[in-house]
DNA sequence: GCTTGCACCTCACGTCACGTGAGGAGCCAC
DNA sequence: GTGGCTCCTCACGTGACGTGAGGTGCAAGC
């Protein structure tokens, strides 16, 4: 019968701070406040971490990640009808609830980049949607009731941003450009899945790559709705031309299909 | 000549701490610090938000989001250099590198879920790889140097985890009556895209979603090269039945595939 | 005309999760 | 035996606000 002497391994406070990526100092606040204790010290009172002591310390990093104040964390781990497969299971849910919240912040970022380039002014609660936890219901009313004639107080916001750069002008420049292009093209009765067209919608695309962000195809189409869905964007790409907006829509689309195919 | 009178438009610390989510007493933080000061003061000594004031908000609350510390977000935001679209292309390759590092973390926590139920432990380097900054370079040099002998420091990792509950019985019941019925299938000589190896897959799956975590096809397949990949997990499987493993492997990506087409 | 209520104001101390030394102990190597 | 490394325990500092305390401006109701 062979001991098994690898298992009573144990961890200072270096080693553990090591790869977990914290502070010798985060480990003795953890052990002041109570939340993470080592299961022993050694002889001259060096703190030592055991297996499951390091279990615990994962389960600690991951509700911090998840923003979680450290005694709602200790409540949390020390709730004995809580086995650690819920806990797991919580984190992995609210792992994915927050990835889902950054890609919304994310689509924003991406949405407002788009408004800057067509010189819309976002509205507030447009801008902050992606931020504080309202309740869309109360949402219009309360716009309403605040500011009274929500019309007229959109529609002054309606006006153009004045970033006016350097490299503002040549982009947009670039983008008149685009435009009496796809208008000559709509003239000449071209389709939105014929070649040109989608050579246009690839341009369209490139653009976004150059001066914005790394934008795929799938990324593409969600503007394209956007372009159409939204009265503003719409208004901006059909006042190059009647219409325009649904048929770069379709264009995208096009365009897109032939590249994933 | 109308005059453009909605243009004017300015918002109370109250109006703009609701939409923003943000506290009154945060705005109040950001003025005294000098972060972000209303561009005006009302007759009465109130802050009148302006709309390029929000947008600066905007600014501020996505970096805040992305973890910086409000001195250096004022010295990103007042750099003469940086025009405010090269903020928001940072703020969005910032936004999709978090999104990868939470996407790390769920899978570490799948890995550490699927690890509890085969009673794997895993090593502390694998436990934390998603949190600390590691190079992953002096990663297995320095495990030698620590605890010289990584062999027997492992092998003394592997033993089960002791969570014995009561339902955690049923749970490994069921597992090993899958792994039976899957042993039998194969000695039928099933091949793995076939109906019986996918219906076993299937029911890999479903036990995962009841007993874990949701888990899409695409994730599955995920756990499914991870069986393979790492030894330990091979053998788990294996230890059911020689080359159960990869078998496992293929039927699930069959059944992904039909449940995709 | 007066008070009540609401949203705003300015101090100013409290809090949470650590950071950052200060001063000292154990231990291995040269 | 003397650096040098890691560890220890106070204990005060800090960043980003929270939380009252006490006072002001103003529209509505009595």
């Amino acid at each position: 019968m062979r001991t098994e002497k690898g298992a009573e391994v144990s961890y200072s406070v270096g080693q553990v701070a090591g790869f977990a990526g914290v502070t010798v100092r985060t480990l003795h606040h953890y052990d002041d406040i109570g939340l993470l204790a080592p299961s022993e010290r050694s002889h001259a009172g060096h703190r030592r971490y055991s297996d499951a002591d390091l279990d615990r310390l994962q389960q600690i990093l991951f509700y911090r990640e998840l923003g979680f104040p450290l005694d709602e964390v200790a409540a949390l781990l020390d709730d004995p009808d809580t086995d650690p497969r819920a806990h797991l299971r919580r984190q992995h849910e609210l792992l994915t609830a927050r990835i889902e919240k950054l890609r919304k912040m994310a689509a924003a970022v991406e949405q407002a980049m788009e408004a800057r380039t067509m010189g819309i002014n976002l509205t507030p609660e447009e801008r902050f949607e992606v931020f504080g936890d309202k309740d869309p219901e109360q949402y219009a009313e309360e716009a309403e009731q605040r500011w009274g004639g929500t019309d007229a107080y959109a529609e002054s916001q309606r006006r153009a941003a004045s970033y006016t750069k350097d490299d503002w002008k040549r982009m947009q420049a670039e983008v008149a450009d685009w435009g009496e292009r796809y208008d000559a093209l709509m003239a000449a009765g071209e389709p939105p899945a014929g070649q040109a067209a989608m050579d246009m919608a690839e341009e369209h695309r490139q653009h976004i790559c150059g001066w914005f962000y790394e934008c795929s195809y799938e990324l593409h189409q969600g503007l394209a709705e956007m372009y159409v869905a939204d009265e503003r964007f719409k208004a901006f790409y059909d006042s190059m031309r009647p219409g325009l907006a649904v048929h770069l829509r379709d264009a995208i689309t096009a365009n897109a299909a032939r590249h994933s195919g």
